[in-house]
DNA sequence: CCTCGTTATGTAAACGCTTTCATATAATTT
DNA sequence: AAATTATATGAAAGCGTTTACATAACGAGG
C-alpha cells in the first residue's frame, strides 16, 4: 500500500531510464524536455507519488520560499486580519508563511527571528521597529529583504499607518466637541512605538489647545475588553471626572464604554468614547463606536506587494515607504461634552 | 559592512585549525570534544558570527523543526487563540509554526498541506476530519504525526469538543424555556463538520420534543457579524415568526441578535438568542449573549502537548483522543418565550 | 612489551536537489 | 557535404550538515 521510502529524483530517474538531472528538469523547467520524456518523466512521478522535497531544494538553490513573520500577538483582529492577507497573497506566489508571536517581549521577539533566520526564511516581516540594537544588528547580517509594518524606521520597506495622527484625529475630534478633560486608557508604552505615537499624538492635539494630559489621565492596560473596563474604572475616580474617555485600541475603548453603561451612566449623553483601529465589532456595538480607521488588511496587503517586489528582483536599492490613509469615523459613541 | 559570505562550518574549521566534523560535534554535542579545542571553535565561531544552517541539517538528520498548521482562515478568534497556544507550545520546546490557511476550499487545503509536507515538516496539524480521500492519501504517505482539531476521525490523533452536543444545548436550552419554533444561522455546512455536527445537534434535540427544522427556518452564512444580521433579516420574514434564533457560532447570534434589536425588536423579552464558541465579547454585550463555551485556547495547547509526546516519541502506536468537555453558559439574551 | 579499551579527532559518505559543463543528436546554414 | 547552431540529455560538482567509520594517542592490564 504505502512505499517504504519516500521517492526521490533519484527514484524516478532509475524507474524511467533517464538521469536524475532530467527528472529534475521535467519538473522545474518542463521547457527544456522533450515532449515523451517528460509524458514518461510524470507518469512516473505520479506512480511513485513524488512529493519534491524542499529542503534539498532549498540548500542548493539558497531559497526557502518561505516568509518569516513575526507579530506580536495572534490573539487580535488587527494582525490578525494583516496575517490574513499576507497569506493570501503570498501562498499565491508560492510562499509559505513562518508565522511566530512574542507577547511584546524584545528578548522573545529576538529568540523568534533567530529562529527564522537560521531557519532559511526568504523575507522577514515585523511589526513596528522599536526593539534593541542587537537585533537590528542580527536582521542586517541576515542579509534579507525586511518590512515593517504600522511603524518603521529608515533604511527598511515600511507600510505605515500614522499612529500619531491617528491619536490627533480623535482628540481634537473630542475637544472640537467641547470635552476639556479626557481620559486615556492605551496599551503598555514600553517598547511599543505604535501605543506610543498614539498616546503622543493625543497629547499633541491637546496642546494646540492649551491642554495637558497628566498622567493620572492615563490608564496602561493589556489590550483586552476587561482591562478596558478596569481602566474606565480608575478613570471614573477621578474628581472631576474626564467627560470623554479614549481607548487607544478598539477593545479597550469598547470595554470602557461597557463598563460605564454597566454603572448606569448614559453614553454618549454623559460620556463619550473612542477607539483607535476601527475593528469589525466597533460598527454594531450601540452605541455604534466612534473610531479611526487603520486598514489592518491592506497592510498586509502592501506588505505582501513590496515583500515579493523585492523577492523577484523588481525592486533594488533604496528603501521604499508606503504610507496608507487613516480616517477618523465617527459614529453615535461620541456627543457634544455635557459641561 | 563587508558583504562577506554566510560562515559555514567548513570556514571554523580552517579558521580553528581543526575538521568540520569536530566543529560539528562542538556544536551540537559538546561533550565529545575536548575542552580547549572547543573553546577554541567557540571562539572562532562567534568571531564570525555563525549562525547553524537549519535546512542543511533538516535535509541530512529529517527533521526540520517545523509544525504545519492549516486553519480555515486565521480571521476568527477561534483559531487565532488555538494558534497563540500551540505557538507557545510550540516555540518553547525548539519548534516553529508553518501556518497555512484556506477559506473553507478544501482544493486550498489540500494545496496547503501539499506545500507543508514538502517543506518537510515535523508534523501536521488540521481542523475537522472533513476532507477528500485523495487529501487523507496525501496525509498517509507524509508519514509524519498529524494531530486533528475540534472534530477528527479515527486512526490519527485528534483534540475534540463535541460540536453535537453543542447544538443539542443551546436547543434543549430554548426548548426548555418554552420556544416552539427556532431560527438557525450556521456557517456553510459543506465541508464543514464542526457546522454540520452543531445544525444536526440542534435538529436532534428539537426531534427529542417531536419537533423539526424545516430548512426555511436555516439560514447559512459567511461567518460574520454582518452576516448574522442578514441571516437574521431572513428569518424574520417568517410566518410566524421564531421566538429564538440560534447562531451556530458567536460572530453570527451577536449580527442576528444586533439586526433583531435595531429593528425595535425587545431582546430577550420578545425573541431569545444564543450562540456557540463563548468568545470574547459575548459576555459584554448588552443582553450579554447565551453561548456554548469551546474551549479554543485549550484545544491548541492540548494539540501542542499531543504533538509534542509524538514527536519526542513518549507515545507511540495507536491514535489518541482528547475530548474537552463543553458547557451551557447561560446569559440574559435568551428568556421565556413570550407565547 | 603487547594487546585492549578509551577518548579525541579526522575522513568521507550520505541527504535530495539544482546547475554548470560536456556530449550526442538533430536542424539549419553555407 | 561541411560547418554551424540549436536542442536533449547525462555526468558530476556542489549546497552545509550529520554521522558512521577509521585513525591516532594514551594508559591500563596481562
Amino acid at each position: 500500500m504505502s512505499p517504504k521510502r519516500k521517492a526521490t529524483l533519484t527514484d524516478i530517474a532509475r524507474e524511467s531510464g533517464t538521469s536524475i538531472a532530467t527528472v529534475s528538469r521535467a519538473m522545474s523547467q518542463p521547457g527544456l524536455v522533450q515532449p515523451d520524456t517528460l509524458e514518461r518523466v510524470r507518469q512516473v512521478a505520479v506512480r511513485l507519488g513524488y512529493v519534491p522535497n524542499r529542503r534539498a531544494r532549498a540548500l542548493v538553490s539558497g531559497r526557502s520560499n518561505t516568509i518569516g513573520v513575526v507579530v506580536p500577538t495572534l490573539n487580535s483582529p488587527i494582525f490578525s486580519a494583516a496575517l490574513q492577507e499576507m497569506q493570501k497573497a503570498f501562498s499565491s506566489n508560492g510562499y509559505q508563511l513562518l508565522i511566530a508571536s512574542h507577547e511584546y517581549d524584545t528578548a522573545a521577539e529576538a529568540a523568534a527571528l533567530s529562529q527564522l533566520i537560521s531557519h532559511g526564511v526568504d523575507g522577514l516581516v515585523v511589526v513596528g521597529a522599536a526593539r534593541p540594537q542587537s537585533t537590528w544588528a542580527m536582521i542586517n547580517t541576515a542579509e534579507i529583504p525586511l518590512v515593517q509594518l504600522w511603524e518603521g524606521r529608515e533604511g527598511y520597506d515600511r507600510v505605515l499607518v500614522d499612529s500619531f495622527e491617528a491619536g490627533v484625529l480623535v482628540a481634537r475630534h473630542l475637544l472640537d466637541l467641547g470635552h476639556k478633560k479626557l481620559g486615556v486608557i492605551c496599551g503598555k508604552l514600553q517598547n511599543n512605538d505604535r501605543q506610543t505615537a498614539r498616546v503622543n499624538g493625543i497629547r499633541s492635539a491637546l496642546a494646540e489647545r492649551g491642554l495637558h494630559l497628566p498622567n493620572s489621565q492615563v490608564s496602561e492596560q493589556p489590550l483586552t475588553i476587561s482591562a478596558g473596563r478596569s481602566g474606565c474604572m480608575t478613570l471614573l475616580e477621578l474628581v472631576p471626572r474626564p467627560t470623554a474617555i479614549i481607548g487607544t485600541v478598539d477593545m479597550l475603548a469598547i470595554g470602557a464604554m461597557i463598563e460605564a453603561q454597566g454603572r448606569g451612566i448614559p453614553v454618549p449623553e454623559m460620556m463619550s468614547f473612542a477607539g483607535i483601529d476601527n475593528v469589525d465589532v466597533t460598527a454594531h456595538l450601540s452605541p455604534s463606536l466612534t473610531t479611526v480607521d487603520m486598514p489592518a488588511a491592506s497592510i498586509g496587503s502592501e506588505a505582501a506587494a513590496l515583500m515579493l517586489s523585492r523577492l523577484d528582483g523588481i525592486k533594488e536599492g533604496t528603501d521604499q515607504a508606503v504610507q496608507l490613509p487613516i480616517s477618523l469615523v465617527v459614529r453615535h459613541s461620541t456627543t457634544r461634552s455635557p459641561l
